[in-house]
DNA sequence: GTGAAAGCGCTAACAG
DNA sequence: CTGTTAGCGCTTTCAC
């Protein structure tokens, strides 16, 4: 701001209208000569109006930069149509699903509204911004309040949960069959013909004890039972390095591990490389969710997609199908084994 | 929905207020025997209600399950009391800084907005939607948006870019010293003996270029200049794995790396591992950022830190200041070296 | 095809 | 301390 730089030649300041009070609907109706309402319906483009006022109308409104406030308008429509989503800001999975969602919700016409949980920001702030948006319906991924908190909040505003196993009837529930993904994964396992086949679960994560139940039942009908061997794990890397450290300390370490997730594969696969074993030659490793950290190039990781996109999907229609009155339901969207080059023939 | 379960005992619905419809400010006035100004007072702690009537008032509305409605407050106000944060939703550093800034934001009283940007959500359409919202400035978190277009939107609402160098006399910048931190990094290797210290860099991202200058610029100082490798990497985890690949060709590779950034460096390690090299007994790798990947417990990464807390800081500042009239102007935080366990004296 | 009037839920200014 | 009046920017009737 030293020079008075740029006076550009769309004076339209010279209209009244300054830096950061933008112009309002009224400004641009009285610039174009007709009434506030015309230009509302040309910019909703709603019918109403002529070709030629339409253009006349939108050039003038782009020359003053007008932009339609949507708080304004949100508010005057009675509905809102708004989707708000609690997510976690450093879990990549979420990044996936929350992406998603943005596509699912622009297709029915739904503007999206985020609220981040991290550690310094609970559940509970992040849903009572959500609220206090008037989003017609909350989607809350993974989220580790308790059933009874969700079950209250879904009193006042449809709640979709997605990736958590919990029974709580008023709410719609999106997840992954996770005794079938687990079941895939040790099959796979097993057919490359590992026997000493780990797991490493995800404690008290959402999913984590269904999981658990079908690695056991898995390798129990696979008649592997003797060879079972859970350790306690959870959501992160470090939880996955610290139970990958301990199973390397067996008599008779495993040949292959399931992790809870990519994150927990992650944090594996780093002492397995660190350890001087060479995956997936000595050691095969899996993860679960097939984020991007499966995906990155080098690391490849075989892991259990749940696909992003379908869940997303299935949220919002999840959620879509509340705003109109239906009864909260649950989605089962089924997993699919993706073999990338973590896993192989033991050694 | 099966069964009419839990007819709840406050049956506050008879009011005729019913799921979906929250009550408003209105029935609680009504409900209270008060007018609405009056709860307003009451919800905002402004003064002007008797203890009495704030609690009468405080307790009905509770009852009511009442929320304040978030749109209609801020469209009234004229101020709206908004910061808006365009950030990428698969950066784990953009993560950190985003926490950091809810809590700057709240501690002036700011609420915040977010807007993802990702690779099926582009930045126009993450900053389009930020100032529909009727933010009253944005902070913009590394986009490699042309410095031009950022202008343009500086001319309706003040935007401050963090994390990124460029030329914009209209914006508010906050970013690390970029020259400052490498100079750290190689000053950091050297000291402990290395010679043949390498660069993965962040190809045209934001601060690369500044970093390579410094790079080699200390390099050259140190008396290292004819050990000077330069390799093109980026931001992201194949980047560092591509560069460190690379750099294991090398007749004599290097005892030492210094990558773009904390997933670059991710990546490299990784390689590392896998080749069998261990870090840091036969190799040294520093990362950049100090990400929450590089507390990851049994990684430790090496890096320099461009401290979330103080970034974050100092882009609420400077939006504030923008707010409040004052010209845009620059802030350089300076990076700390966080020497953790992936650097050693060269074996 | 266009304009006038009313109101979404809330707060700011004043009057009592 | 409390109530009345007005209006934020927009959309929705409903006349013309």
């Amino acid at each position: 701001m030293s020079r008075p730089d740029s006076d550009a030649p769309q004076d339209v300041t010279a209209k009244g209208v300054q830096r950061g009070r933008g112009p309002t609907m009224g400004d641009v109706a009285k610039a174009a000569g007709v009434s506030r309402p015309l230009v509302s319906i040309v910019m909703r483009e709603a019918p109403g109006a002529s070709i030629a006022t339409r253009e006349r109308v939108l050039r003038i409104a782009n020359e003053m930069g007008y932009v339609p406030d949507e708080r304004a308008r949100k508010l005057r429509q009675n509905s809102s149509r708004l989707i708000g989503i609690a997510f976690e800001l450093q879990q990549p999975f979420h990044g996936d699903v929350v992406e998603q969602i943005y596509l699912a919700a622009a297709e029915s016409g739904y503007d999206v509204a985020l609220s981040a949980v991290a550690p310094t920001r609970d559940e509970p702030t992040a849903v009572e911004s959500l609220i206090r948006e008037r989003c017609e319906a909350l989607i809350v991924l993974g989220m580790k309040a308790q059933a009874d908190d969700l079950q209250r909040i879904a009193e006042r505003v449809p709640v979709v949960s997605v990736a958590r196993r919990l029974k709580a009837p008023a709410l719609g529930i999106v997840r992954g069959d996770d005794k079938a993904g687990l079941r895939m994964a040790v099959e796979h396992l097993a057919s490359l013909g590992h026997q000493r086949i780990a797991h490493i679960d995800g404690a008290d994560a959402p999913g984590s004890a269904d999981r658990r139940a079908s690695y056991r039942k898995t390798m129990q009908r696979l008649g592997l039972g003797d060879n079972i061997d859970v350790i306690t794990g959870g959501l992160t890397e470090a939880d996955g390095a610290r139970g990958m450290s301990e199973l390397l300390t067996r008599p008779v370490p495993p040949t292959a591990v399931i992790a809870f997730n990519d994150r927990c594969a992650t944090g594996a696969l780093d002492v397995a490389a660190r350890t001087g074993l060479r995956v997936p030659a000595n050691l095969s490793i899996m993860g679960y969710d097939d984020s991007r950290l499966a995906r990155v190039p080098h690391v490849q990781m075989t892991t259990v997609s749940q696909d992003a996109r379908e869940l997303a999907r299935a949220a919002v229609d999840l959620a879509l199908e509340q705003i109109h009155g239906q009864a909260p339901r649950e989605i089962i969207v089924q997993p699919r084994l993706v073999v990338r080059e973590t896993t192989q023939r033991p050694g």
